[in-house]
DNA sequence: AAAGGAGATTAATCTAGATTAAGACACTAC
DNA sequence: GTAGTGTCTTAATCTAGATTAATCTCCTTT
């Protein structure tokens, strides 16, 4: 496994030199986890920003009475982690879950600031791909305030045919905010409409 | 109404020097908005992002049904706009509309453009704001996800207590996606507790 | 001071979705 | 083969919050 679509992933967004790339990949750590290991956990700083080379995760949110709340999944070309504890290097307040055998590509708090400081460029890689992940988190928003469960489900599986494909229900429901009981009456009444 | 509220909001992130402030101001557009005024309609393109120098104002989604779904609030010191809109420069999904008379400095999407080119240091401050909305975006369906309107409500009033002494309840009713009587219900349930 | 009108409250009824509990299929693993 | 574990389904009952509708403030405006 080598780093070659992270670096199509930067490509599509700025264009670097030789050296500047050889710098990137420099501070970029691989790593291997095996299904079920937790790349960050609740309570712990997290340390990296991780791109996913191959695998699939999620992460999610442990409320107090032990109840899982699936904030997104990650599959090949996502980044992920908790972006608030990363940046502030707090404590976390999701977990971050390898729900296959994963290869991520990560990027450390101090290594990214020097990054940031040796090559601007990247200043405007991660901008742009951050207003993209804020532009789908508040129509998510959206969704969640306007559409009942059903539809809501019906979207989910078009704008991530990948994603629904590969995780299994329940967790699809708990990010849709319901229950896998009442996913299951959705998937039969669709079923039994057509 | 001057632009000094926009400076020292951009000197919390990056230094400029005299010429760099001069062309952003060069580029900043100040705009006097009555109440009841609309910056953005859904369906028309989000021509600008706004810094709010005075005033406050509500975005939110239209439903086919014709109910309003508020995905944010806005007042001094905050952006607001249809981002999805502007970056990509198609039809809007969300209205912003003045609750009060405003007064917002405005960039337009070819001079932001231009101004990401002559002075990348904007890259830097923009990539920070952004990841800081995305986080509380993402935090806010935590939220959604995991908590009773009940507790969305006290901790909307926590999180925001110059937001909700200023806007009228059934507005807030519609940020936490809850109707104004149930609101009303849970604040005389909170009332009576004490 | 009367007449609107916008917002807030209260209460009765209703429903989307939760909870509980019981099976039904898978699969491994032994 | 069968015991075991993880996932999905079905169905009965229950509840947080919606809907409907009436009443109650306050503000404006005249």
């Amino acid at each position: 496994m080598d780093t070659k679509p992270l670096l199509d992933y930067l490509r599509r967004y700025i264009d670097l030199d030789q050296e500047e790339e050889a710098l990137f990949l420099s501070k970029v750590k691989l790593r291997k986890y095996l299904k079920g290991q937790y790349v960050v956990q609740q309570g712990d700083v997290c340390l990296y920003e991780n791109f996913v080379l191959s695998g699939c995760l999620k992460s999610f949110h442990m409320d107090p009475e032990g109840h899982e709340h699936i904030v997104m999944f990650a599959i090949e070309d996502w980044w992920t982690g908790d972006l608030g504890s990363f940046l502030s290097q707090t404590p976390a307040s999701l977990n971050v879950q390898c729900m296959e055998n994963c290869v991520l590509a990560q990027l450390s708090h101090s290594d990214l600031q020097e990054l940031y400081i040796r090559i601007p460029k990247l200043e405007r890689f991660f901008r742009i791909i951050i207003q993209k992940a804020y532009v789908a988190s508040q129509q998510r928003i959206v969704h969640n305030l306007s559409m009942p469960a059903r539809d809501r489900y019906l979207h989910f599986r078009k704008q991530y045919p990948r994603i629904d494909q590969r995780v299994p229900q329940y967790m699809i429901a708990s990010y849709l905010g319901i229950t896998p009981e009442f996913l299951s009456k959705i998937r039969s009444q669709l079923i039994y409409e057509q």
